[in-house]
DNA sequence: TTGCTTGTTGACAACTCTTGTTGTTAGTAT
DNA sequence: ATACTAACAACAAGAGTTGTCAACAAGCAA
C-alpha cells in the first residue's frame, strides 16, 4: 500500500474525497502487518475519532481495495481481514486458535495446474492458506 | 465419505441417532461432486420430506465432519459448502462467476514451507484456493 | 411388543458480519 | 465564497449460521 500523501492524491484522482476518517485509516493500516479485521480498525479508528461508524471503514477498505492498494482476504475466520501489503506476492499463516496471521513468502514454484485440468478453466488468482498453531498458542494447548 | 449403511453403523457406535432425516443426508451426499451448499442440500432434501429444517442439515453435515466423513470448506462464496471426498487429497478450483467448484488433484510437490518460516509455527493443514472461470461462465463474459 | 431414556427434530429467535437507506455534513473545483 | 455532490453517522436490514426448547421418536432392555 502507498503512503497517505500518495493516496491521497490517487483518491482525487479517482474524484474520490479525502476525509479525516479515511486519513485516519491510511494511517492504521501503514506498515500495518497483523492483518486486522475491520472490526478492529474500526476499534482503534474510534480511539482518536468517537463518531467514526464501521460503515465508513468498510466502504474506505473497500474504495482501497478498488485501487489495489490493499487486498481483502477471506480466511474462513468469520470476519474479513485487510492486507496492505500487495507488493510482495505471499502466501498466509493462520493460527486456528488465536487468529494471527503471518505472510509466508512464496519461494516455491510448485503451484501449477495440469494442463489437462486448466483446458476448460481460466484461472485468475490462487490463495494458500496454511492453518495450524503459533507458537504462543501450541504451548498452551 | 462411506456408505449410507457404513455411517448408519458409525452413527450408531458414537451414540447418534439415524433418522429417517439423517439417511436422506446421507444419500444426497453419497457421490456428490458438486460441493453444495447446505442450503442446497436442505433444499433437496426438502423434496421428499417437507419439514425438514435447516437446522437439522446444519446439525448432521457438522456430525459428519465430526466423524471424519465430510469436509466442510470455506471458500468465501458466502456460504458453507460440504465436500463428500475425504478419501482423496485435492485442492481446489472455484468459478467466481458461477460459484462451481471442481475437485483438483495434487500433482504438484511445491507446497513446502521454508523451515525457518515454521520454526514456531505448526501447521496441520494446506487449504489451496485456485479462482477463476469455467469454460460455461468464460464464454458469456 | 411395550415402555423408558435420551438424542433429535422443527419452529423460532438470536447472533455475527456486512451492506443498504437516508438526511445531513463537509470536501472539492470553480 | 459558493455550489455541487460524495461521504458521513445512525439506523435498519440482509445473509448465513447457531442457540433455545418443548415435543417427538430412535434405540435399547425386558
Amino acid at each position: 500500500m502507498k503512503g497517505t500523501e500518495a493516496l491521497t492524491t490517487i483518491f482525487r484522482e479517482q474524484g474520490l474525497r479525502v476525509t479525516p476518517q479515511r486519513q485516519a485509516i491510511f494511517r492504521l493500516l501503514e506498515g500495518d502487518v497483523s492483518h486486522p479485521t475491520v472490526e478492529s480498525l474500526f476499534d482503534r479508528a474510534r480511539a482518536d475519532m468517537p463518531t467514526i461508524s464501521l460503515k465508513t471503514v468498510y466502504q474506505t477498505v473497500h474504495d482501497l481495495e478498488a485501487l489495489g492498494e490493499v487486498r481483502v482476504l477471506d480466511l474462513g475466520t468469520g470476519s474479513v481481514r485487510v492486507d496492505p501489503n500487495v507488493e510482495d506476492e505471499h502466501h498466509h499463516l493462520l493460527c486456528t486458535t488465536c487468529g494471527r496471521v503471518r505472510d509466508l513468502p512464496v519461494e516455491f514454484d510448485g503451484l501449477i495446474v495440469p494442463i489437462r485440468y486448466r483446458r476448460d478453466f481460466t484461472i485468475d488468482d490462487v490463495q494458500v492458506i496454511f492453518r495450524g498453531h503459533c507458537e504462543h498458542c501450541f504451548d498452551r494447548t
